[in-house]
DNA sequence: ATAGGCTGTCGAAGCGCTTCGACACCTTTC
DNA sequence: GAAAGGTGTCGAAGCGCTTCGACAGCCTAT
């Protein structure tokens, strides 16, 4: 373990000057510099990332608290994940990463401890348990997601309102007229995760204004629970030809029933689904889709983070306007049975 | 910020006291800890992490690389990460998120600043980069994966070879005779993958044994690359009637494209995947798997590396026994036509 | 020439914790 | 009743770094 002092020793000056060199915080002669940036080299040295904690109060670690349950929107939490951790790194910061497990506490714990500068918070609820520890905290945070009161938070999120309307309008204007919501698990809304309610809430205001019928039904991923979840739907409405879906693992068991009742898509049906690119192109259709851009949230997340830490930057919501690609699942609607 | 010398005031003893009532390395009267106690709560005391991994060399975080890749395997990426994390915390220990993408540096870095005690390291490839460097390391590491030689190492990892062998069996019992394999995408094969490569030694070493023919294809995930793929198959063994998958995003294709092609599964064709339970019972077709224990690897990983951290605890490679549950999608091959 | 201002470097004082040796006190034991 | 052995507590010495004030040396402006 080769230490700042071993180093000062060996370019044959002092402690203090190695680490002006270190954190550029002091001008520094070239040729010293140099000397110093030899010896670190030659030596292998690696500052002590607890003492530098201690005596500067600062980790360089963000903390991001990620959902602990892995069996909905899965992909889009794991490219935030990356997109953070990457981000973080291009301006020296590691990520500690935590479940939302520990609740309320693991806030408490990290702030508390120092462990982590600042603090990422990810699938926030309407009215979350985390936030007033967030407000009182003096590091700052951003959360990935929006609460009911955002005042005082920087929150970065996609628009999901304008989203909800975007689909929409889309089918709308394809002439559609009888729309169906597949939305996430019935659990995501009686958590009231925001994002899941702020596309519903887009998806009813815009259909009212444009005369459109909406059925919104919350479903499990999955096949089988797709397959209920349909023939409700058609039993309910028999005459939707407009599906908006909102849950990646439904996506591909609706293409699959759907194409096993002889409906056509896009001929018959359209589909507009709200999930990651990827997950739209690599569909058995290509899917029209509103794109949620996970990295995009990551790495802005990060920078605001970043911003804050730095002294710039300041409390804003921050919503990343959608937008919807045309591929192959929607088309015009059909023209209505005998007229 | 409260600070040790605080409650020590708070509860009228000394600080090393109030630091052997948190560590329990000394015996300590049940009077005087409980009033110490007693302090640390009322003040909200929480010990600070850079002071403590100063004076104890000790961080209490273990770091966890994930590849940087978001194209594959991600359910099972996130599934291990998220159970790294959660049994890390029942350990006392939180976890560090690095991305592969900083490659052995990342590794220098970590153990170089003390900023983690110990290591996890996945997606390990056959001759990987960062092996070198954690041999010669003082800190204990934990691969989950398997690289070409593993002297020197402690690895957790499915034992893919036997997961291989396991498919080849299941449907040979049921009388398939020509069997194709849909890999994961060329680009695993070519980093040299171990998992890979492994699975694909098992199905051929089993499959002569067994006298059962058998054509590897790798393959893209995604609708199109697979059409691609399976009509490859076809045109080069029309009577191939077994299929082994294991690429998470080519299952899904796989069944809607023979579906189409009318090519009933399992009374024309059977299917086994090697894919996480999840994927298997939420696949249109409930599918016969061997199941990738991603919360089991996990957990071992975290325990290994706890019980080096505590001194206990030696080199050694975990190979967890593959289980293959039969669902719908495997049945007895058909009779060959005309016979 | 001299005051004033820069620049580059150093020494020393912590940051908040762990841990080691010391020691006071209280039991045992013969 | 003294020696031996436990307990429970304290004081002090760091852990490796950052950062503040000091200051030597030099340049510029008067």
């Amino acid at each position: 373990m080769v230490t700042l002092a071993e180093v000062a020793q060996h370019a044959g000056v002092s402690a203090s000057t190695v680490s002006y060199v270190l954190s550029g915080k002091r001008s520094i002669s070239a040729t010293t510099r140099q000397r110093v940036e030899q010896s670190i080299r030659e030596l292998g040295y690696h500052p002590n990332a607890g003492a530098r904690a201690l005596a500067s109060s600062r980790s360089n670690i963000i903390a991001l608290m990620i959902p602990l349950r892995t069996d909905m929107y899965v992909p889009v939490m794991m490219e935030i994940a990356i997109a953070v951790a990457t981000c973080a790194r291009t301006h020296g910061y590691d990520v500690l990463l935590l479940t939302g497990e520990e609740g309320p506490d693991a806030v408490r714990r990290v702030t508390g401890s120092g462990l982590a500068d600042a603090m990422i918070v990810m699938d926030v609820e309407l009215h979350d348990e985390r936030l007033p520890l967030l407000r009182e905290s003096d590091r700052p945070s951003v959360l990935i997601g929006l609460p009911a009161d955002t005042s005082g938070l920087t929150c970065v999120d996609l628009d999901f309102r304008a989203t909800g309307a975007l689909c929409v309008e889309h089918l709308a204007t394809l002439g559609h007229r009888d729309i169906a919501v597949i939305g996430e698990a019935p659990a995501v809304y009686e958590r009231h995760t925001g994002f899941a309610e702020r596309t519903l809430d887009g998806l009813r205001t815009r259909a009212r204004e444009l005369g459109v019928r909406l059925l919104h039904r919350p479903c499990e991923g999955g096949y089988d629970a797709m397959a209920a979840t349909l023939a409700r739907i058609f039993d309910e409405r028999p005459d939707t030809t407009g599906f908006v879906v909102q849950n990646e693992s439904a996506v591909e068991p609706l293409l699959a029933l759907l194409r096993q009742q002889g409906r056509a898509v896009p001929e018959d049906v359209s589909v507009v689904a709200v999930c990651p690119d990827q997950v739209a192109v690599q569909a058995s259709v290509r899917l029209t889709s509103v794109a949620i851009p996970a990295q995009e949230m990551g790495r802005r997340a990060v920078e605001h983070l970043v911003a804050k830490l730095d002294g710039r930057g300041d409390d804003e919501v921050v919503l990343l306007a959608p937008e919807l690609t045309e591929r192959a699942s929607t088309g015009p609607a059909p023209s209505p049975a005998g007229s």
